[in-house]
DNA sequence: AATTATTTTTAGATTTGACTAAAATTAATA
DNA sequence: TATTAATTTTAGTCAAATCTAAAAATAATT
């Protein structure tokens, strides 16, 4: 059984090991917890004595096929809880995840089953990502991002990679959201930046930054 | 900010308080919270320097009025959660304990307004016991324990004053439920049990233990 | 290749919360 | 009231999770 810091470690090294397809180092992970070098070192050798990461010194750390499973069981129960807070407690997308970080941690598999069902077996998150099943199964939609459209394609929304409150209050506020359909108007080469439209109404100037962290299917 | 481990000290020192009407010993907090005298005196020093207890060494504890106030709302939590949970969720009123002692500690006034709002501002909790308000305001049904009716008296379950799986796991079985309507048949002097019908159809007969756990309103 | 810079680990402390064993205090009883 | 019994507190440990400062290992650069 994983303790509530144990479980937080494990998950910000599971996400940091599928963004880079290889071992995480100590820095990084550091840097993704907000704390010091020589506490993830001590936690890393805790993980590994439990047998859900392997590690060598100075060689970072993988996640091992039993700290995946683990990892997938801390998402999914996040995911859960946010698509509660959103559709159930009317909370807004940007509102959500603080309270998800403690809600992902409680321990009660019963619970999670009844939320499960009560919300009718989401397959999505507000934010557009994929919930994994009791056994850690999922299907990401193939999607790009809007970066990468040309001038008169179109997507729907289906992720954004940025999710911090001070991004989705801007996309609330332009009138994005996961579903909205968004077609390439005008695209600036100088600055990556572009002119979209949004649902066939109003358009908006966004920059790359922005662009980026929009992803679209067709 | 008192930490998980603090509030489940407050709340457990704030309902013996209530129950006995004077200061708390420390044998009473380390036998209600499974834990050594020592860990308690520990605690209590340290719940002291923030207020919310009052301790003489040698002499008890007593809550003091920030106390009282945070204890309401940690209760409070504790009893929209198990009403989210039996109402919404499916659970039975047995199950939902371990799970809400859990939940109470997660830290989010929205939550906890947005879940109340959800819920209907419910005023009672599947047991019976009341649910504080915002500001720690409730009111107890007026009521009496199921072993001083008379025979042919008969009244309306409100709560249940033991909240074991065992014993409401017990009270289903044999159809007993908060809203149940029972009268007393028969009563036996020699040891306090009696035969009582529930709802008006079959009857069962039940001891003093049972019946003193039971409280009705008329 | 040798030196410098960066990263990572170790060593030693700190805080929270819990424990055991012994000492101090209060309560009970002969 | 003196002694015994029970309760409570103190003193000293321990584990989890964190930190700073220093040492060790790896990576980068002249």
């Amino acid at each position: 059984m994983l303790s509530f810091a144990e479980e937080n470690y494990l998950k910000a090294i599971y996400h940091l090991a599928e963004q880079s397809g290889q071992s995480v180092s100590t820095n990084a992970i550091a840097d993704e917890l907000n704390t010091k070098a020589a506490s993830v070192t001590d936690m890393i050798k805790r993980l590994s004595s439990k047998g859900v990461l392997s590690y060598q010194k100075y060689r970072g750390v993988y996640v091992s096929e039993a700290g995946k499973i683990a990892a997938l069981q801390v998402i999914r129960k996040h995911r859960l809880w946010e698509t509660f807070l959103v559709a159930k407690l009317k909370f807004n997308w940007d509102e959500v995840h603080e309270v998800a970080e403690q809600l992902e941690h409680i321990k009660s598999p019963l619970l999670i089953k009844r939320l499960d069902e009560f919300l009718g077996h989401p397959k999505f998150d507000p934010h557009g990502d994929p919930i994994p099943d009791e056994n850690g199964e999922y299907k990401e939609k193939p999607k790009t991002p809007l970066f990468e459209l040309q001038i008169e394609q179109s997507g729907i929304v289906v992720t954004v990679q940025d999710d911090s409150p001070a991004f989705l209050q801007y996309l609330d506020k332009i009138g994005i959201y996961i579903g909205a359909k968004i077609k390439v108007v005008d695209k600036v080469e100088f600055d990556g930046s572009m002119e979209i439209q949004i649902d066939g109404r109003k358009t908006n100037f966004i920059s790359k930054q922005v662009s980026e962290n929009i992803w679209l299917t067709e």
